[in-house]
RNA sequence: GCCCAGGUAGUGUAGUGGCCCAUCAUGUCGGCCUGUCACGCCGACGACUCGGAUUCGAAUUCCGACCUGGGCGCCA
């Protein structure tokens, strides 16, 4: 029967376990296999004059990272990894490794994120990139554990649309039988529409598209988003369960990734703190002037320089609220009291943008103001449009790049290293 | 879209006009080795993205193509 490496302990006495050969070292005599599976390393010792023909035969065959099948006995003994080894009374080749191999999984020679990724089932073989999946799964089922029990209700919206609804970024054209259609950029304005059906607390763990050609370790073409709308609730309220989900998160993946943790060599998990920080959009602008040197005026964009200065300056997970209503989407909502200011926010790591939210504009006339006010034309919201007509209600939300959320938490340098199969300008495949 | 940088064995690199039929490491193959843990030692194998130009001579300079990385704008 089976076992999963990890499982293989000083106590075991017999095991059999199925894994791939990270490392061989043939002292002549005696024969040393580290065997690799999902859980972990084992050294395989064999002493050539006192194992069988077969293993002797076998393991002149393997090659590294061929799958093999070992059965023995285990041995505690201090100097081998993890205080035990196995010597096998079975040694089986299961599925022989070509070489060379196109990267070096045991990592004695860096390879170019570029060539890991073109073969990116070897190296996901690597223990620091099974980690950062491990915990990239952790992140999503935390969402899901945060949020059914707060009743939220998990929906999916079609990755395929009509028509450029959003404005503001570009989409891929996709050819959709006879007519022109598009990957959608967000699920906004379906999450906006189920408020309108009364589902009142929604959320979608999704892809969205972007054709922008930028070439930056923090953009994605495909990328994932957390998107969360909530009926009755304004930016406040959403603001507060967005720090709550990233606390909720971290405490989870430092909960329950204990050896993912240890593999990408971070051991304790930073948890933020809450409150964030809220940071009014004049102030944001100010530290940025002062810090850059650079003048900014209000109503800019807050440009990647200006952003990097304002994260090192606030040192934490912190929003940027209060935004112009001006350089905010059309769905944002302004504020009573000054209509040029919107109930728009961001949360912003130090390194980076992770999500962008607000109140959104439930009233009809005001929305098909905003878009034309944008200079998008309301006839083709239609569909969109019609739902605020028949009783929608208040409501907000925000969407969460997965991504950027995994990224930042783990330290990683490239965007890329967060996605199995990363999207970019250039990369199609695998 | 704009700007910068770069393409040398399977992988990561050195080499900026002759000292290079190309450095080092890792790998692969062969040999020696019974406690390695980046095992060690000996030997071998394996590469200048493509096309054109300059030159007595080009991996190296120039032009073009192709490919790639990164920065900015914008954004998650």
């Amino acid at each position: 029967m089976r076992i999963p490496i990890k499982e293989v302990t000083s106590g075991t006495a017999q095991a059999e376990v199925i894994g791939w050969v990270h490392e061989v070292r043939d002292l002549g005599g005696l024969t040393f296999f580290l065997i690799r599976d999902r859980t972990g390393i084992l050294q395989v010792t064999i002493p050539k004059k006192k194992v069988g023909d077969e293993v002797l035969a076998a393991i002149r065959e393997v090659s590294r990272e061929s799958l093999v099948r070992v059965r023995g006995s285990v041995k505690a003994i201090e100097k081998a990894p993890g205080g035990r080894e196995l010597v096998p009374d079975s040694f089986e080749l299961l599925a022989r490794s070509e070489s060379p191999l196109p990267l070096d999984v045991v990592e004695k020679v860096p390879a170019d994120l570029d060539t890991r990724l073109d073969a990116r089932f070897l190296d996901a073989r690597r223990p620091r990139v099974t980690a950062i999946f491990q915990i990239r799964s952790a992140v999503t089922r935390s969402v899901y554990e945060y949020l059914f029990p707060r009743g939220f209700v998990n929906i999916t919206t079609p990755k395929v649309v009509a028509a450029a609804t959003e404005g503001g970024t570009e989409l891929f054209p996709i050819a959709y039988f006879e007519k022109e259609a598009f990957l959608n950029q967000s699920p906004q304005l379906y999450k906006q529409m189920m408020m309108a059906a009364g589902f009142e607390k929604v959320f979608e763990i999704g892809p969205i598209f972007r054709a922008e050609e930028h070439n930056t370790t923090k953009h994605l073409n495909e990328a994932t988003s957390i998107d969360v709308e909530v009926s009755f609730a304004d930016h406040l309220d959403v603001m507060r369960l967005l720090e709550d989900l990233i606390v909720h998160i971290y405490r989870f993946v430092q909960d329950q990734c204990a050896d993912p943790l240890e593999a990408l060599e971070i051991g304790e998990l930073a948890i933020p703190d809450t409150p964030f920080e809220r940071l009014p959009y004049p102030d944001a602008i100010d530290i940025a002037a002062k810090a850059t040197g650079e003048p900014i005026s209000y109503g800019d964009d807050i440009g990647t320089v200006a952003e990097k200065a304002i994260g090192e300056h606030m040192g934490a997970h912190y929003f940027i609220t209060d935004w112009p209503t001006a350089i905010k989407p059309y769905y944002a909502m302004p504020c009573e009291d000054d209509p040029s200011v919107c109930k728009a926010f961001d949360l912003m790591h130090p390194r980076m943008e992770l999500s962008s939210g607000a109140a959104r504009v439930h009233l009809h006339d005001l929305l098909a103001h905003q878009i034309r006010a944008k200079g998008l034309s309301p006839e083709n919201f239609e569909f969109y449009l019609t739902p605020f007509r028949y009783g929608m209600p208040p409501h907000a939300g925000w969407g969460l790049g997965a991504e950027r959320l995994v990224m930042t938490m783990l330290s990683l340098a490239n965007i890329r290293e967060a996605v199995l199969f990363p999207r970019d300008r250039h990369r199609l495949t695998p």
